[in-house]
Formats: structure tokens, C-alpha cells, sequence
DNA sequence: TTAATTATTGCAACATAGTTGCATTTTTGA
DNA sequence: TCAAAAATGCAACTATGTTGCAATAATTAA
């Protein structure tokens, strides 16, 4: 339901853009909004699948026209794969928390800062555009597990 | 003279790793301990090729080796190109600063947060381990350029 | 110092990610 | 509805990163 409902608000997105409203930009908006979390291209590719036909390389240029006209927001990872997210007033620049075992992405609550900082300003040598903070480590899940190995292999070494 | 001074002091850093000390290592670790930002592979292949024969595959498996240890340490950004730095006592994790026109990366300075963030408190979702802050928009050279380019394209308009 | 063991390197081949040019198809706006 | 403009899909290509394995180099213990 949920998912539905945020579906139909999609066709807007491209109207206010002035981007021609095609079946493959309106399916890769519709993945955007349904997703909960940030998510990668081979995750978008796989969700595509079952809607839309579409190439490789649509997929690719859509998602650089988003960017491009500030529809979506790319999250950097080190791992290579990057992760998408709509950039809405709704969803505003927040931390990202990414787990170095599954690789899973989560949004943290948006940070305030109790003082204006000093990166935050444009200074004579920056003109700062966007700020991006990833956090990293393990999630509740993959720590728990790592846990259970540890215990199962000093039982096993008995 | 600084970069030879520098230079010397790769040795212990394997040796403490308790890594064995080969040509390729310590080419390696000289060119991350000369480089004043952080480099990416690009740039890292071209300054050892005066330097060392070395193969790709080596360079990728030192650079995963080293980040193990915590010897380095890799930033990630949007353009899928990561950066590497020496992660030293004297050089502890600082944002970032990534120009979207050159690309170019520098250090800024440590943040001091001035209250204990939730972030960085290990709490029952995440065990935070890194934290990364890249913050990107256009460096003084190229933001100066844009302007020249600019005006020059409004005189050629007239 | 030498010889055996262990670890590292380089090569070839492969896998994945992303890009470009161009013909075909679709969207748009009159 | 139709012409012009824009977007898509295809093929081919480049860049980036990985794996298995034989050859080589570093380490360790005699």
C-alpha cells in the first residue's frame, strides 16, 4: 500500500524537472521511492527485472541525469558499488551507516551541528556543495553472527 | 629533503605489521609517505613506475593488505576512483575535500565534535568503526575558472 | 652462511563496472 | 496526426578489479 501510494507521486518529479517522461525513467523512480534504504544498481537491476525491460546503459544515463538535475543522491562506498537514494525535501542530506561484512546501507538521522563549522561555510579556498558522512562497521546482524562463529570454534577447539 | 626523511621511516611500519619487507612494499609505502593528499591507484601506477617494476595485481593486493593491518586507510568517492592515505598517529582520520570539476582531494582539519554525537556511540544497531566525511563541491582553481569561462562566454554573447 | 620452508610476485585469464557512437524507436509539441 | 527532438538499445570498447597458478624472493632455523 504504502509502496503504491508513494509510486503515483513520481510523474511529478520528472514534470518539474522537464525531463520527458519515459517508461524506463518512471520505473527507476518508482524503485527509488518504494526502497526503504539507499540501494546499488545491481539491486535496482534486479528489481527492475520484473517490471521494464531495460539496458544496461539507460539505467546508467537516467541515473546520471538524476544527479544531474538533483532528483537522487549518491552515496560513495569503498567497497566500489555505490548507492542511490531520491534526494527529497522529505529526505533531506543525512548520515549513512554501511556494514563492512553484508554490505548493507542504512540512513542515520540527520545531523545538526551545535555550531556553524567551519567546513561548513564557504571559505576562500571551497565552495562546499555537499557534505557526505558514512559511518562503518558491523550491523546488528552481521555482529551477532561474527559472535556465534567466535563461540562455535572455541567450542570446536575444546 | 622532507620526502627522504620521510622515506626512512617505512621500514618499522612493516616490520610492527609484522609484514615481510619486500621492494614492492616499501616502493609503496615511500610513495603514500611523500604524497601530501591522498592518491588514487592512477596516480599511485604512475609515481612507482619510475620507481619499481611492479605488477597491477601486486599493487591491488599490498594496498588490501596494508588497509587490513590499518597501515592505510581508503577514501571512497562518487566517482568510483578510491584515495589512499597513511593512517599515522601524527595523521589521524580528518573530512575530506573532493573537487567535482579536477577531482582533486585534500585533507581538512580533524573535527572536534563538541558533544559525544549518538553516532559514535556504540549503541544496539551498529558497532561504528570508521567514520568517513567527504565533503565536495569546487576548489579555489577551478571555481576561478568557471567564473573566466563564464564571462568570457557573456563577452562572446554581446 | 646455507638450505628448506613459506610467502610474495607476476602472468594470464577472467569478471565486473561504466562509457561512447550510432541506428532505431519513442516522446513531445505544434 | 505528424515532424522534430529526445531517449533507448545495441555493439563494441575502456577501465577497474579479481583469481589460480607457476616462478621467484624473503624468512627462518640448522
Amino acid at each position: 500500500m504504502r509502496a503504491d501510494t508513494k509510486a503515483k507521486d513520481v510523474l511529478p518529479i520528472l514534470q518539474n524537472a522537464g525531463l520527458s517522461k519515459t517508461p524506463q525513467r518512471i520505473a527507476v523512480l518508482n524503485i527509488l521511492a518504494k526502497a526503504d534504504e539507499p540501494i546499488n544498481i545491481a539491486a535496482m537491476k534486479q528489481a527492475l527485472k520484473s517490471k521494464i525491460g531495460i539496458d544496461r546503459v539507460t539505467l546508467y544515463r537516467t541515473l546520471s541525469l538524476f544527479k544531474k538535475h538533483a532528483i537522487i543522491r549518491e552515496i560513495s562506498s569503498v567497497n566500489g558499488t555505490n548507492y542511490f537514494e531520491l534526494a527529497t525535501l522529505e529526505h533531506p542530506v543525512h548520515p549513512h551507516f554501511i556494514c563492512r561484512n553484508c554490505a548493507k546501507l542504512s540512513c542515520l538521522e540527520p545531523l545538526t551541528f551545535s555550531q556553524a563549522s567551519p567546513l561548513l561555510t564557504t571559505d576562500k579556498d571551497y565552495s562546499v556543495e555537499h557534505i557526505e558522512i558514512n559511518i562503518s562497521g558491523l550491523c546488528a546482524g552481521c555482529r551477532n553472527a561474527t559472535k556465534l562463529q567466535k563461540r562455535s570454534k572455541n567450542n570446536a577447539n575444546k
